[in-house]
Formats: C-alpha cells, structure tokens, sequence
DNA sequence: TCTGGGGTCCTAGGACCC
DNA sequence: TCTGGGGTCCTAGGACCC
C-alpha cells in the first residue's frame, strides 16, 4: 500500500507541543519539594486524579482513578496530592504559549497544555524541535514533548512516541525534496504499527472497540481502511482522521480563537442537597459566573438552560432536568441571569430528590454591541404618561447592566467574590471541596513566593 | 462518605406550526 | 385505496476532545 507516500504532501510539517503532566509540572516550578517524587493533583471538588507525575504513573495510579479509591497507596508511597489551581495553569500556559510564538507565528494554543505550530521547512527539524525544548523549558520551568508531521493527526502520533524518548521530539516528517540530515528520523510505517488504533486522535472508546471487532488494532490498519467503511461507520470526522493519518491535511491550523457557542459553570456539591435554598445559591452563584465570563468576552446571551441532577454512582433514585429559558433581548446583566436562573430552578425543581451537581449555560452569544434593539420599544409607542414609567424602567435597565460592569472591576481589583448578589449565599455549605490548593504564585499579589532570607 | 468541568458536534423523537 | 410534509423548537443522549 503506498497511500502513505502517493498522497499529496503538505508543504511546511506541523508540530504538535504537549506539555508533559502539564498541572503536576506547574505546581513543580514553584514547590521544589515536589521534584523526583509522586505527584498528582485532583479534579475540582478533590475528586478524582486528572494529571500525574512520572512517579505517580510508576506506581499504577491511574488517569481518572477516585481519590478514595487510592488513600492507602496514597498514604503508604507518599505521594504528593494538590488540589487543581487553574489561575496558576491558565498563566502558565500563557507563558508557554509566548515563548512558542519566538518559533513560529502560526500558532494554534488547542488546550491550555498543548500547541500546534507550523514550523518552517527545514532540514534541521530535529534539531529545531530540540531548540523548542530546551527554551520552553529554560524560560516557564515547563517540560514539553514535540512531534512533527505532514498533518496534525500525525504530528499527534508523533508526540505520542516523543515522551518516551529520551530527546523529548519524534519527527515523523517526510522529507523528499529536503536533504534528510537527522538520525533521528522515524520510519513513519514502523510508528503507525506502533500506535494502538485507540490513542489516536479522534478514535474514542466506542470507535475503538468497533474497530477492534474489524480486526484493525493498530494506526497503520485505520490508515488503509476503506473510506466507505470508515464513513458509513464513524462518519465524515472518522474518514477525515483516515485521511489525515495518510499525510493528507484536513484540519487546517486555526489561529484565531473561534467565538464560543455556550459558557457552562457546572459544579458537583461538597455533599447531596435538597436543601431549596442551597440549590437556589449555588445556581444563582454559576449564573454569576458565567455572566462575568461572558462580559469579559464582550457577549450577550440569548439564551439559558439550567441543570439539576442526582449522583449517577448512587442507588438512589436519579432524576436529570433541565430548562431553556430565552433571554429577548440578549443580555450579559448579571441580575437578569440570575432572576432566570431561579425561574429556570422553580421549572425543573422536584425535593424527591438529593442533588449531586447543578449548572448554568449560556447560549445563542452575539457581540454585545450586535444586539437587536427592540424595534418597537414601548417609549415609542406609548403616550406620555406611559412614556415616563417605560423610560424609567429602561433606566433601570441601563442602571443594572452597568452595576454588573462595576461588580466585575471591583472584583478583579480586590479579589473575586469582593462584591456579590446577596442570592449566591454567604456561608455556601454546598461548596466544592479543595482541601489542598497551592498558591496562587504567579496571579496574586499576597501569593508570591518569598525568597527566605539566608542570615 | 467518597467518582471533575468545560467544550463541540451529531442524532433523534415529539410537539407544534403552516 | 390509502393514512401530507417540511420546518423549528425542545429535550435528551451519544461520541469525542482536553
């Protein structure tokens, strides 16, 4: 089969950078004593483990395991646990993310711990691969692995096989017209039939098992599927994963970030709660949350669904609702999400029940400066002593929307949570745990680390 | 007692409307 | 001989990603 080698080939190679157990290595950079041993740090609520260091994976914890699960492991090989910090995180990857762009302009940051570049053609690639390295490194304090390929399905395959080397880069790049320089040039037949047909990207759990039942285990069998068989299966994304794994690109780099479609604040309660009241701040607190992110994003929401369900794992008898409300006109105030939050709450709100998580989403998001007016507004159509009450209740309007902007400065001054809705609680006894929270060293003053001084 | 959160895209059935 | 059909909205769930 020379698919692989008859398909047309792109022009410049794409890097993926995958940094390495990328939470575990920022809360490294400023906790030494975290160094040479296990590690891990916790989904929200201390759930569950969701990044680990080297030491951690020695041990056989594994990606997702429940922290109650492992408290003796825990305990017995003294492993370090951290609480998530994602203000540490999201500056971190910042800052990976600045030292990137000193290799190539065309970026695309695809997660907060992983890039896509567009290196230019060269026949140092290796060698430019080790550079990248070397400097993220030296300026964050942040391990990455790279791999190089014709597409980004491919340079993906090829980061796989980069953490295990000891240079951290697989180049998986086929260069004809270039002269090939490098050693460390993989025969990309011998990769693909090295990567199990579920760790690529794309291929998920349910794929992977149908696959599996054709007899096709690994990358290099997927790439030699019949189209036909793949789409009727897994449909266009399948093929185009196919396609890409044949060194034809499908996925373009997508340098500008894409306006979002929904804002969700979720969240799983310390304990189950039936409690009204409780469940009445948590979502007027998630409905707070998302209005702030979508002000930040200059967005008004046209649109919002609120959420309530029981614990999935529980005998108990489950029960999973949720209410759209439309929001006519689209609106980022803060008060009105709230007031529909509620409303939404009272549609969908039965005390049968003890409730593990509850959520707020926004969706249908315009540009706030987009927003349809009303085209007939009652001021215009009313007679005069009418007119005065519409026109004060548009003030009241007006007055709101710009109270939600002042919360929001005051917050990012003071500290968040500085000025609130009196609905989204005081005490919050339904709050999510996070017993074991770093710092946050980088995004709050009082936070900083402190040199001790030596005499 | 204890099992994350935030996304995208797709499908599918029932209600409802013209 | 014959039970229309095409659109949107809502809700729910599946599959995938990090």
């Amino acid at each position: 089969m020379s698919s692989a080698n008859s398909a047309k080939r792109a022009h410049k190679p794409f890097a993926l950078v995958d940094c390495d157990n990328f939470y575990v290595s920022c809360e490294r950079v400023f906790a030494p004593k975290l160094r040479n041993r296990p590690v891990v740090v916790l989904s929200n609520n201390d759930g569950c483990i969701i990044s680990r260091s080297a030491e951690a994976k020695a041990l056989d914890i594994k990606m997702g395991a429940p922290l109650h699960h492992i408290t003796a492991l825990i305990k017995s090989a003294n492993v370090a646990v951290c609480s998530s910090n994602y203000a540490l995180y999201g500056d971190m990857s910042e800052r990976v993310k600045q030292t990137l762009k000193q290799f190539s302009p065309e970026i695309e940051m695809y997660s907060i711990d992983e890039a896509f570049l567009r290196l230019p053609a060269n026949p140092e690639l290796t060698l430019c691969a080790s550079d990248i390295h070397q400097r993220v490194l030296r300026w964050t304090g942040i391990p990455v692995s790279i791999g190089i390929g014709e597409t980004k399905t491919l340079a993906k395959v090829a980061s796989r096989i980069a953490k295990t080397s000891p240079s951290r880069v697989c180049n998986a790049f086929e260069q004809t017209s270039l002269e090939q320089t490098s050693l460390e040039r993989i025969d990309r037949d011998k990769l693909l039939a090295e990567t199990p047909v579920t760790k690529i990207w794309g291929i998920g759990k349910r794929h992977g098992t149908w696959l599996k039942a054709q007899g096709i285990t690994t990358a290099l069998q997927l790439r030699d599927i019949n189209d036909e068989q793949i789409r009727r299966r897994a449909g266009v994304l399948g093929l185009r994963t196919v396609w890409e794994l044949r060194g034809r690109s499908c996925l373009p780099l997508t340098m500008t970030i894409p306006t979002r479609k929904g804002v969700t604040c979720s969240r799983s309660f310390g304990r189950r709660t039936r409690n009204r009241e409780q469940l009445r701040e948590a979502l007027a607190t998630y409905a707070a949350r998302v209005g702030e992110k979508i002000r930040r994003d200059g967005s008004a929401a046209g649109a919002l669904t609120v959420f309530l369900m029981t614990n999935r794992f529980s005998n108990e008898p489950q029960y999973s609702k949720s209410a759209l409300l439309t929001i006519n006109p689209p609106s980022d105030d803060e008060k009105t999400l709230i007031q529909l939050a509620l409303a939404g709450f009272e549609r969908i709100y039965n005390a049968n029940y003890r409730y593990q998580k509850a959520g707020v989403t926004l969706t249908d998001l315009t540009p706030i400066n987009e927003v349809q007016t009303d085209l007939f507004p009652p001021s215009q159509t009313s007679r005069a002593p009418e007119k005065r009450e519409t026109n004060t209740t548009q003030n009241a309007a007006e007055h709101s929307k710009s109270l939600s902007h002042i919360l929001d400065s005051l917050n990012t001054t003071h500290g968040a949570g500085t000025i609130r809705y009196a609905a989204t609680g005081i005490d919050k006894p339904w709050r999510m745990r996070s017993n074991y929270r770093s710092p946050c060293y980088t995004t709050h003053w009082s936070d900083l680390p402190l040199i001790p001084t030596l005499y």
